[in-house]
DNA sequence: CGGTCTCCCTACCCGCAAGTAACCTGAGGC
DNA sequence: GCCTCAGGTTACTTGCGGGTAGGGAGACCG
């Protein structure tokens, strides 16, 4: 126990701000998961940053600010793994499902982020609700393009029953509240997930309960 | 103006406890589906009750607990609605169709109930969370049973592709979903929204984009 | 070796809203 | 008529947490 090996400030190493705003998103994404946009306290990001709070200030400003950067983060994160998963020249029942595996590989792989992205971020009016439904948008709109050239192929014009819009975002709909169950039950696999999700919106319960099965095809 | 017309203080007229309770709970609700529970403040709350702010202290007690009965009325509110909606002794699509028709009756209706339970109170971790858990819980078993007996019916086992409560859950999470984009969408009846789930869910995109369509039968 | 720029901290301010103490008042029983 | 208790209020305390002022220290350039 040399004195100069005490502990006690503990001043973090000087490191560049890239750096440092990448802990500091971190952080954030990790407390604000936990505890949601309100009861997550700056002094507990900073220091699970490892850092003082007025760098958060200094680096990526208010609160609200400091939110705002995760949501973006976070979000371009998921749809840009959800893109990279679809492959654009396959049917379209194999496009939807490699866009489902990509997305709950996603949740998977990054689950505080799903969590500030679905649970934590509709709660707060304001500013954030824009950014998500932003994000919400360009989901139902890749969707939505699916199901309506899928369905326009086939000579579908626009029906009460049948609204590209309204259904993509159903599906989507069905897809995050799956999401959502998978965190309370982990034991299930993805491709599980994205299976059943499958058989759901391409079959529908009719078939299935006829005892049809969708399984992927090369 | 005569002098007793004078309104200033303006105090409350005495009234019976039961009375009170329900108008402070109706504007709980309001008041907190309007700003969510963190920016909803105990002082607002009162002035919309017309009442002031010891009064809740008194009867439903701290902010937790005065949230707490909130979801628990309007969430009970809400599956009497649709439970009293389905008809026991009809096909099962039909009752499906029955129970999605008195879930968007309910919303429409009551609009402010459904925010808090859906968009309020998952941000909340804690003792809502599980509240709200209870209440889902209910109506994913309400349409798990609908979908296993359906599927028992024709001999269905368990499959990896068939889980009942998943297929529930997800259907469960696309109203959900659906409900909520139609509060940004509201010139949408909600005999439209029920019916565009209802072919999605039992037809299934495969059939749709066939041109199939699935219509309400007595 | 001095200037300066970036990185980083301790220590504080202060406003807002949850919650409470103490008091007022009218309606009914006896 | 007086006492009591439920209904109701004003005005205050308090603490938490967002946000900031002001200053220190290492690196790099000249």
């Amino acid at each position: 126990m040399s004195e100069e090996a005490k502990r006690s400030p503990e001043r973090a190493k000087r490191l560049p701000r890239s750096v440092r705003e990448k802990q500091i998103l971190d952080a954030a994404v990790r407390v604000f998961s936990r505890y949601g946009y309100h009861s997550a306290s700056m002094d507990e990001i900073s220091d699970v940053a490892g850092v003082s709070k007025p760098m958060i200030y200094s680096y990526l400003g208010a609160k609200e600010d400091l939110f705002t950067h995760c949501i973006r983060r976070e979000a371009n994160r998921l749809l840009e793994a959800v893109q990279a998963g679809i492959k654009p020249d396959v049917a379209p029942d194999m496009q939807l499902w490699h866009g489902l595996r990509s997305f709950y590989g996603f949740v998977a792989e990054y689950r505080e982020s799903w969590i500030v992205l679905h649970r934590q971020a509709l709660t707060v009016g304001g500013p954030f609700a824009d950014e998500i439904n932003v994000m919400r948008s360009r989901a139902v709109a890749l969707v939505s393009t699916l199901v309506v050239s899928a369905g326009a192929r086939r000579g579908l014009g626009h029906q009460a029953e049948f609204s590209g819009e309204g259904l993509a975002a159903a599906l989507v709909g069905a897809a995050e509240s799956l999401a959502d169950w998978w965190l309370d039950h982990s034991d299930v696999s993805d491709g599980v997930l994205a299976s059943w999700l499958m058989n759901l919106v391409w079959l529908g319960f009719n078939d299935l309960v006829e005892g049809e099965v969708w399984r992927p095809v090369e």
